[in-house]
RNA sequence: GCACCUAUGGUGAAAUGGAUAUCACAACGGUCUUCGGAACCGUUGUUCCAGGUUCGAGUCCUGGUAGGUGCACCA
């Protein structure tokens, strides 16, 4: 993994069973006088060779000099003389693994535990201490807050939760984009349809729709009428400089607009920052910057600008304060940093963007690095896709954008019309229908391992069949609504002594927090969607063959799977950053 | 042109160097409504090409091919 600096665990990952069957192997390896070796402990991919498997005899058979089926036996034979009684069997199989196969007492323990925990368990500690801050949903006041902001909205939630369940103190910032010209461009174009201004009384979703088509407008009018980019560009430094009353006028009211707007979206997708920042707030510090480091030679001048050259380390050149003297992105962005960790002295800066922006951090990082090695050791660039469209890539200044309200609203109506002729209040529809459309968008971009382009297919984004958030929310209120019905209170049940065959699903119950453990290690929350996926598959199969309430002396202990698996289906969406609706 | 990323059933994806490559959609067949059917069970079908490393390669290395993204005063 990449720039881990900052962000070694402080803790070891805590998995007894796989501790227990590590050290059971080398104790058994030393008594037969074999050397020490890498091997690996893991889940086997079918269930039929066991709960966890180790390859130490393929390891180790070329330098001991006998066949690894023999050699597997040899130490098979040696392990089981002294197996606890949370492993039921020992085997030997394929070209020489070792298969463990858990026992009923590991199954009815490890239940009893995630019965125990309820909302902690899957937490860990392998970040306790880490101060993290993540930096996502970049946005430009004045221009739509379009479903690229979504992803990053999504994703940078995520991972703050996943964070925070490994024990990490996590900070999220947004930084927004609040100069440049795209304001010279929006302020124009709103300038030029004074006649369909909204009035006060208006949504905020219909001044900001105002707002967006007046900044594709001028947009296209800059590329296409010189004499209108003229006009931009002069409406764009009297609203850099703030000396114009006109044109501060409709900036402050647009900017006030556009801010609302983004909340109204954060609070529709249950996240909350802790802290906003704007471009314009480093715009000075960072020509002092960047002219101080230039003298020292970090930087160099070139055909009147100060360029940074990144051919020697195998990047490009770009540049960070252009002819006319004015700052560009790239100085603001170094500024922004410095002032950053000054505010917040964190062990690790993560800022999540789309890939497209790749390149230019590895410029920017590089910039950084010869600035202040420290903090540059402790930034990551972190990419999501690129979300694609059948009818190519979404422009905001085209104004082909699919605006994240849109998305959201669509996929709202889409879940309505489903519920539409339930007979529940109108209220508890509408609820239903935002809380289970949030979840089958936000699932469909946390699928997949980030970094990969998502195409996105309205017609898939919307369907409820399968993989999907509402399965994992059906599969939850699925459980939760027969745990009511039995009234069964899970603080009185006690599976101690229980002894009966295990079912398919008790070898996957104890996996979760390994499976949150690798979801923060590699800062993907796909594992957990995959993992949950699997879980409530196994669940409702479970559920369709076998009785839960009424099913005589079985009933207490298919009680306790059902509420375990409620517990780690809602723990498990928490990290995702979906609800659990009480009713669907 | 240079750099970075990607390539897995018809489609969209998953897979710590491990065993028979997993899941969903679509297609076809079944459960027939029970403790919530937004469910369950079954069938068909997959690792871009050529070398290499390894006991073992979708995964690592080299070279191709195809696609995406980025490369000086936008953000």
């Amino acid at each position: 993994m990449t720039h881990l600096e900052g962000l070694e665990p402080s803790v070891q990952q805590e998995n007894k069973m796989q501790n227990t069957i590590k050290k059971i192997i080398q104790d058994s390896c030393q008594v037969l006088g074999l050397p020490e070796a890498d091997f690996v402990i893991e889940h086997p991919e079918n269930v039929d060779f066991g709960d966890f498997s180790t390859n130490i005899s393929l390891v180790l058979s070329k330098q001991v000099g006998k066949n690894p089926r023999e050699l597997a036996n040899i130490i098979s034979e040696e392990i089981s003389k002294n197996l606890p009684n949370t492993i039921s069997k020992v085997e030997v199989a394929g070209p020489g693994f070792i298969n463990f196969y858990l026992s009923k007492d590991f199954f009815a323990s490890e239940l009893q535990q995630i019965l125990e925990k309820g909302k902690g368990y899957g937490e860990g500690r392998e970040l306790e201490g880490k101060k993290i801050i993540l930096e996502y949903t970049n946005t430009n006041v004045l221009k739509p807050f379009h479903i690229g902001h979504l992803m990053g909205n999504i994703l940078g939630e995520s991972l703050s939760r996943v964070f925070e369940f490994s024990g990490a103190d996590v900070t999220r910032i947004t930084y927004q984009g609040d100069v440049g010209l795209h304001i010279g461009k929006a302020i124009w174009g709103m300038m030029q349809r004074k006649d369909s201004f909204p009035a006060d009384t208006d949504s905020v979703s219909s001044k900001v729709k105002f707002v967006g088509d007046a900044y594709a407008f001028g947009s296209d009018q800059y590329e296409d009428n010189p004499e209108v980019a003229e006009e931009i560009k002069i409406i764009n430094k009297k609203a850099y400089e703030k000396n114009d009353p006109e044109v501060n006028h409709y900036y402050d009211l647009a900017r006030g607009w556009s801010l609302e707007h983004f909340e109204e979206i954060y609070k529709k997708l249950g996240t909350k920052f802790d802290d906003y920042l704007f471009e314009s707030e480093v715009a000075a510090d960072a020509i002092k910057i960047i002219n101080e480091f230039c003298e020292r030679g970090v930087f160099e001048k070139s055909d009147g600008a100060v360029v940074y050259k990144g051919e020697e380390k195998g990047l490009h050149t770009r540049v960070f304060i252009n002819s006319q003297g004015l700052p560009t992105y790239e100085a603001k962005d170094i500024a922004h940093a410095l002032r950053k960790f000054k505010k917040y002295p964190v062990d690790k800066s993560i800022i999540i963007t789309a890939n497209e922006q790749s390149d230019y951090f590895k410029v920017i990082l590089s910039a950084l690095g010869e600035i202040d090695s420290n903090i540059a050791g402790r930034t990551e660039h972190l990419s999501h896709g690129m979300l694609r469209l059948t009818e190519g890539k979404m422009s905001s200044r085209k104004g082909n954008v699919i605006t994240g309200e849109s998305l959201i609203s669509e996929t709202e109506e889409a879940v309505s019309e489903i519920i539409k002729d339930r007979e529940l209040p109108q209220e508890i529809k509408n609820k239903i229908a935002e809380e289970v459309a949030v979840a089958a968008i936000k699932f469909s971009i946390l699928r997949q391992s980030p970094g990969g382009d998502i195409i996105f297919d309205r017609e898939k984004a919307i369907s409820f069949e399968g993989d999907s958030g509402p399965y994992l929310q059906y599969t939850a209120v699925r459980a939760a609504s027969v745990i009511e019905k039995a009234g069964w209170k899970n603080k009185e049940a006690s599976f101690e002594t229980y002894n009966k065959d295990a079912y398919p699903i008790e070898h996957f119950l104890y996996r979760f927090p390994e499976v949150v453990a690798r979801a923060s290690y590699e800062k993907s929350p796909h594992y957990i969607v995959s993992y949950l996926i699997e879980l409530a598959s196994l669940f409702n199969g479970f559920y369709a063959h076998n009785k839960i309430i009424d099913a005589g002396e079985e009933s207490e202990y298919r009680l306790g799977v059902t509420q375990a698996v409620f517990n780690i289906l809602s723990n498990g969406l928490y990290l995702l950053g979906i609800k659990v609706p009480e009713r669907m």
